[in-house]
DNA sequence: TATTGTTATACTCTATAACTATA
DNA sequence: TATAGTTATAGAGTATAACAATA
């Protein structure tokens, strides 16, 4: 039941729940490799997007992100490495870390939100500008974020 | 990056993208569940939907679905352990085998478009009958099924 | 030489358990 | 007792390699 490029299988095609899952699959295949070009995983972007606002603890990331405590170790590591972000001691609680955006952290931040709006920009072609809103407006009212 | 039953998470809910892999997997687990509660895993139908066109080899089975060899032979050994199909002699290969669909599959088969349909009703709920259609309209577009 | 089915293996993701150091 | 961070581990799901039988 795997995802490629040549397109749902046609004997498949017209449910709408497999139309639903293919198009989100191939969608976040095309954003993973948006992201990829300027070194990022989408957890990556998501944990700094999330940092802009200001340091946070680990356990408050994972939270928001739904991750586990252990995959938000190994992402922290990874924005630390990647010089993108920083742990630093909390000022009330020596138990937590606060993480940090970095200088180019900020920088990254503007790269990838440019190359994943181009890749959103291919991605929906084929709809007109129209269409595209109403898709979003439609995936909405489906997530429950707007009545 | 996990998904549960509350809702995606407000700070990311302005993008299309993240829109879109939310509800598709949100969809996803509510069709799971709908097949679980016949026994089913999605693969299982798709593979038994495949056969009643007519018994089919392995392989091509495993292209039609996109899945890799090793994985049909789990899928087909469950299918066979609930009584749903069975693999026979080919005709005319006699590396290959013919997967047959049993009398129970087809029954089976009926039960599960009969809950799947449900939760399909239960999940584009939000949705007007007008809207649903264009909806899968839009995803057509998307998935290139459609011009 | 290529293909079918199978077994074995590896790799990634996801999830849990256990431990420390604090609170 | 509960929480934050980390390490270790376990489990799916996914992908590859290698093999015997046959074409």
């Amino acid at each position: 039941m795997d995802v490629n490029e040549k397109g749902p299988p046609p004997a498949l095609a017209q449910w709408t729940g497999f139309l639903l899952s293919w198009v989100a699959a191939s969608g976040g295949e095309h954003y993973g490799r948006a992201l990829a070009s300027v070194g990022l995983k989408p957890q990556h972007l998501a944990v700094l997007v999330l940092l802009r606002d200001g340091p946070m603890v680990q356990a408050r990331l994972s939270e928001r992100l739904n991750v586990f405590k252990p995959v938000m170790v190994t992402l922290v590591n990874e924005l630390a490495e990647l010089g993108l972000a920083e742990r630093r001691a909390h000022p009330h609680d020596r138990r937590a870390v606060h993480v940090h955006l970095l200088p180019a952290g900020v920088r990254r931040i503007r790269e990838a939100e440019r190359v994943s709006l181009r890749a959103a920009d291919e991605f929906f072609a084929p709809l007109t500008p129209r269409q595209r809103q109403t898709f979003h407006h439609l995936l909405a009212k489906l997530a429950g974020t707007e009545t």
